[in-house]
DNA sequence: TTATTATTCAACCTTTTGGTTGAGGATACG
DNA sequence: CGTATCCTCAACCAAAAGGTTGAATAATAA
């Protein structure tokens, strides 16, 4: 059904792109940067970053010579939510934080602070 | 690095194999039910669940001449903590959330329920 | 026992994936 | 201008992925 769904876990799925990921979760980086720290082509990493782009999860922008990559972290939107669907797992559901500072603000308790319910 | 993080993110690339997990959200099924819906031969659908398993999603039982089929969506938490590590795309952020509630408990603004704090 | 049902295995095929190398198009620099 | 740098394209390759069919195994049913 989902293709973008497909190309986001399918994309996911290699630890060089989720390197690069994490990578640009620090700051924007040009392509020759991003293949730097890859015991690997600059081609190859070319190729890994145009299957990120096309899932979404990076932008590319060519500025003068280099192309600048951006990390687009909404885009783990999608593949977050249809996580959720799957409900339990979550380590933060909504329905049972709300009950919890709810019950928190009841009894008056007003450190619901660093709490974790469990 | 992380081998298992590879195998669940390429177990959940494929549709076929979402849809199944889909299909075991309602209930435990044996193989050949879970393949019934399925345009696709049983032995495709038999490897698609070996791969389900080899990742973690599913657990299969035998018992008598059927293979049950479970799901366990605990297996969603890492790659569900890994996409955390991205922060602002994530729908339900325990921080956010929490200021949220408390600026509606403040303002006296009781009506929390459905809204998106964006 | 024999037959039926449930599932996997083995061999095979085609397409995709992840890598290489070498050439080539832009852009900047001297 | 000529040259170096940044990046992609094209062709190629090996391995993995996703499917098929037919045989094999295991448990139940008759």
């Amino acid at each position: 059904m989902s293709a973008l769904l497909d190309a986001i876990f399918a994309a996911l799925a290699d630890p060089t792109r989720r390197a690069i990921l994490s990578m640009l979760l620090e700051d924007d980086m040009a392509v020759t940067d991003v293949a730097e720290p890859f015991d690997m082509s600059l081609a190859a990493i070319s190729k890994h970053l145009i299957v990120l782009e096309r899932a979404g999860l990076i932008a590319q922008e060519k500025r003068g010579r280099l192309k600048w990559c951006k990390l687009e972290p909404s885009a783990l939107k999608l593949p977050s939510v249809w996580m959720q669907g799957f409900g339990q797992f979550d380590p933060i559901n909504l329905d049972d934080f709300e009950k919890f500072l709810a019950a928190e603000i009841k009894t008056g308790s007003s450190d619901a602070s660093g709490e974790e319910p469990e």
